[in-house]
DNA sequence: AATAAACTCTACTAAACTACTAGAGTTATA
DNA sequence: TATAACTCTAGTAGTTTAGTAGAGTTTATT
């Protein structure tokens, strides 16, 4: 299962993907829009801030937003700030490899080879997935 | 991730597996093969008992063997037992399915359509991999 | 210059989960 | 009847998750 804090940044996102081209728009009012903790939230976006996603005003009439373009930004990469690897094995990630302690033969782990392939399925899926193509997509209705 | 659990339970069903159609085997000698803590095994292959999946003999010359045919056990059923449900979104699970708390509406979350059809592909990719697959597989080399 | 709005940062915490270990109990066979 | 082997109940150290509390800093406005 994803982490609140990771679907709480995918919220977010998609809200301030909404909100986009307006002025900076306040933690509160994405809080209780997409009901989040406050505090909590707060956190939230100043990871994604240090990650060059967000970028924020202080000071009264400040607040968040958007600058790394909405279609530049997949699940993929909020997937892997706020949970770590997609693979569901140490042995097939790219950005975290590492062997499993167990194992006698990488090369002829038939169980390996069954996580490698669902690995580039998963990361194919969640790199096509934008922040912006949910806006668009949610958009349309 | 994967568990440790979930792994060691697939480990262990292959290496059963491979020696399939033979004489009960100890859980020591599997513990030994595939380098698995042999009382943290106990517990997983007591699991796969109550699932159907393995039966034991006790007493001299018992041991663990597997009753469920292997083309019929897969990837997905095991993760299901150690590790719950596969999607990554409760609003997306079959067997488990829960609202997201802090959802307004489902119908029209772009979120939900992603995490949705990532479920879909997964569990197809996770219920196509048998432990019989992964035998053939490892026999072949 | 003062005020207040708003983001920043450090520290803490309860609850749950993970990956085990210990040890006593039960069963079946030689 | 000895013993090999599975069964079952507890417990536990460490980590992660999902937060909360509160003081600090910055900046627009009055």
């Amino acid at each position: 299962m994803l982490s609140k804090k990771a679907k709480y940044a995918i919220k977010a996102l998609v809200y301030l993907g909404h909100e986009n081209h307006k002025s900076p728009v306040l933690i509160s009012q994405i809080a209780q829009n997409e009901n989040i903790p406050q505090k909590f939230l707060e956190a939230i976006l100043l990871t994604l801030k240090k990650e060059g996603i967000l970028d924020s005003k202080k000071g009264r009439g400040g607040g968040y937003f958007v600058v790394k373009p909405l279609e530049e930004i997949s699940f993929a990469e909020i997937l892997r700030i706020f949970d770590g690897p997609i693979a569901l094995l140490p042995c097939v990630t790219h950005d975290y490899y590492k062997q499993c302690e167990e194992c006698k033969d990488e090369a002829t782990c038939g169980i390996r080879k069954v996580f490698l392939q669902l690995r580039n399925i998963t990361v194919k899926h969640l790199k096509d997935a934008t922040i912006m193509n949910v806006v668009l997509d949610e958009s349309d209705k």
